[in-house]
DNA sequence: GGTTGCTACCGTGAAAACACCTTTTTTGAA
DNA sequence: TTCAAAAAAGGTGTTTTCACGGTAGCAACC
């Protein structure tokens, strides 16, 4: 026990990673325990650790499984352990599903090192770090919907209907693809309208390829 | 002159940039001479520079100005700075992109930092360093079709009008925007579709946000 | 049994997106 | 200065998308 923050990071982009490994390296009073590239590793790591981090440092976009789920396997193992969610996208969707899974803060990569301190900082003391991201807004659809099915969880058609929406077919060849009558496609539709704030298709692509529901890799 | 090879950053995610900072200063034989967060701003530090760098390593989604712009000007200025294309996606349109604008090779951001140090003293000592993601077909499209540059065609009205397909303003709302009738948006829009060979508006944001034209992240 | 809630599905009408074809205005090179 | 090309704008009609109100089936639960 040297008094210093223990840190596991978990992101599959290596360089990423590797950089703010050497950035924590350079606080004193910080050390990174586990790196690895993947929610699947990381708790594997967990599970054979002889010592535990303090704090989690977890991409939400990663392959094998992702952060949300990773998140809430942690949580659910280790509710000790503090997370510290960290992605490119600033959207609602990550935000509020990353909070939910029991990230106990939001922190964009386009932070400044100080900024990525201090957030680890105050989550080992507190528990969590809010920054200016998750607004009042965010933090009040939290508390008075704390049950409510959230973006975070659509469910397995309203995720395969969004990631045909990032293509070039009609709601009429969505349909086919998908076996049910362009009327059920409507309701998939304006579902996703309703709860995700949005009111045309342009939006859902949009929203699709910043949660990472859909890639831009695609589709060739 | 100490005999280090010169680096200059460009990359909009602050803790990635710094982090390959890190990484970049632990090897003895580079030093990072300039770290900015956009194109316009490394031409700015190159056009007032006392130093230039030997190799310039750029990310292709940027805010203000992109890789593929900032690579071009780079090359039109100081043809003797080498450049390593740096992103997420090893996606056709960019690789061959930025190998057309000029870099000379394409390193993924999960590439571990052996494989940067690797990448940057290849470009640095043959002003080329190509991967295994660099493969023959796409070397051939290079060689075969020297003169189709992707995106490049494109005029300012058009590269304008793209980025506003990615909202979810209508094409009326864009004709306001872009102080134009709604006729020539429709003729904006047929042109896109008979050079790109697309046939609807979803297929538009994929493009320009696949080609970089449109980020996600500044959706303000 | 009735109520609640959820999913799939239908009808209609309005708005937006797309296709095709024509006219006017601008531009720019011969 | 003239002519041709390109850009901007218009007319018209079809298809797709979106909004709204509604029905049918099914499971859970007092």
């Amino acid at each position: 026990m040297n008094g210093k923050i223990k840190i596991a990071l978990a992101d599959d982009h290596n360089l990423f990673r590797k950089g703010v490994e050497e950035i924590l390296e350079d606080f004193d009073n910080m050390e990174v325990l586990y790196s690895v590239p993947n929610g699947r590793e990381l708790i594997a790591k967990l599970a054979a650790a002889p010592v535990l981090p303090d704090v989690c440092l977890l991409d939400i976009n990663m392959p094998e499984l992702n952060g949300f789920e990773t998140a809430k396997m942690i949580k659910d193992k280790w509710p000790q352990i503090k997370l510290l969610a960290v992605s490119v996208y600033d959207t609602e969707f990550n935000i509020i599903g990353m909070l939910r899974a029991g990230a106990g803060g939001y922190l964009l990569k386009d932070a400044q090192p100080y900024a990525l301190k201090n957030a680890i900082e105050q989550i080992y003391k507190n528990g969590f770090h809010h920054s200016e991201l998750v607004t009042g807004r965010i933090l009040h659809q939290l508390i008075s919907h704390p049950n409510k099915t959230n973006s975070a969880e659509l469910n397995e058609k309203e995720l395969q209907f969004l990631k045909l929406c990032c293509t070039e077919m009609t709601y009429r060849e969505i349909a086919d693809v998908m076996s049910v009558s362009p009327r059920t496609i409507d309701g998939y539709r304006d579902q996703l309208f309703e709860k995700l704030n949005i009111k045309s298709r342009t939006g859902l692509v949009i929203y699709a390829l910043k949660s990472g529901i859909a890639l831009l890799d695609e589709h060739t």
